[in-house]
DNA sequence: GTGGTCTAGACCACA
DNA sequence: GTGGTCTAGACCACT
């Protein structure tokens, strides 16, 4: 279920937090259901428990799961997948800026997207 | 001319390298033209020469420009500002490709591009 | 296992660099072997661990290492070797053109090269 | 007569001499010619006066050209031709030793050669 | 005066 | 413990 690059450059905690929001976001998790236990999946994914427990430490943080001491993490009730989607949303909107500082046209980007959302899904 | 965030989480050099390429994009600097010389860069940005050095280095071996030994470096001359401008599509489309994976329809997208490019321009 | 020779007018970082190079091409060291950490090599050595991690780094933006972060430096896995073996090649093909530049013969680069690999193998 | 590449990473003055001495070696350069004047040269290349005076200074260290005060400098007369070819011999002895080391079998060299000295000259 | 290399020593993020 | 970044300050080669 879940997939780590070891030699990229972003962290790996940081790779496992943006797979699980992402798996919110299209409902793939949904409200109040468990993650893997943080032993279980550092061991499935060959990394230290410690990584594991630093990606879901910062996602509750931010609001997205929950802890039930004694039981696990769970994905937060309070529409998390809106929520993520909305943050996606600011994120593209600073990378609009960014093209428009290097002077680059909006009809080229108008030109990627439909190029990208007229590839068939695939991972 | 050059402004760094010191208090940024992304490193000194790096936002250097990204000032410099989007001078290029935008013509600000020209092929051929001098950057600035490394110890003057630093001592008017308050950081240390070394810093400066490892931006145009990296800025070097990415064959943006071009370094005379005793004489400075200076911009590359082929065709730099529309190699950078692709560099960046090729961004662009990554992100765009993102947000598809969170199901995020590509109207909002449309959308927030005339939201960006309808503002006066400002840095 | 390294050697450096700090009277050396090549820079130590690039006698690293090419050692480094050679172990892969002889195989002495293969994909996803882990190299020394920047500081222990760098004690060894006698050297800064700055110029360790230089020639580290730039092995990896020329595609012959991979690093991971926490963890340390690893050699590539797409056949590295043969790579350099392929680069070396296009360093004495630029030398035997040299060689034709300055009217030289082929038959006294033939001899060379048979009184080279007569000779015992040594370092 | 004479090409200089500014933006290569060989000091212009190491061009310059390389370049007097292949002309020496093809003997387009005989013993007893007068070599252009540290000033023509210079502004004929548009380069500092120092940097042809420093490649003309170390190539009459090394007994290749001799300088007559008032008068210029001049091509040496002791078969300086074969001295350059013998000390380029040696440098390729020193690559063919580089590639053994790299466990480089010897008939590639060979073919590499005989590519090269196939090919119809040009520069 | 220009960049290139190196040292000594520091702090941080990641695992 | 691992590499990444940065500072302060030094020496060298090239122009």
């Amino acid at each position: 279920m879940f997939l780590i690059d070891v030699q990229s450059k972003t962290p790996i905690f940081e790779q496992l937090k943006k797979q699980i929001l992402e798996f919110i976001s299209i409902q793939v998790l949904s409200p109040n259901d468990k993650l893997p236990s943080v032993r279980s999946l550092a061991s499935q994914l060959g990394v230290n428990p410690n990584t594991v427990a630093k990606a879901y430490q910062e996602l509750e943080t931010q609001g997205y799961i929950y802890t039930v001491k004694g039981k696990g993490c769970f994905i937060s009730d309070n529409d998390t997948d809106a929520q993520i989607r909305l943050e996606k949303m600011k994120e593209f909107k600073d990378k609009v800026k960014e093209m428009k500082k290097y002077h680059i046209g909006k009809d080229g980007l108008y030109q990627t997207i439909n190029e990208v959302y007229e590839e068939e899904y695939h991972d």
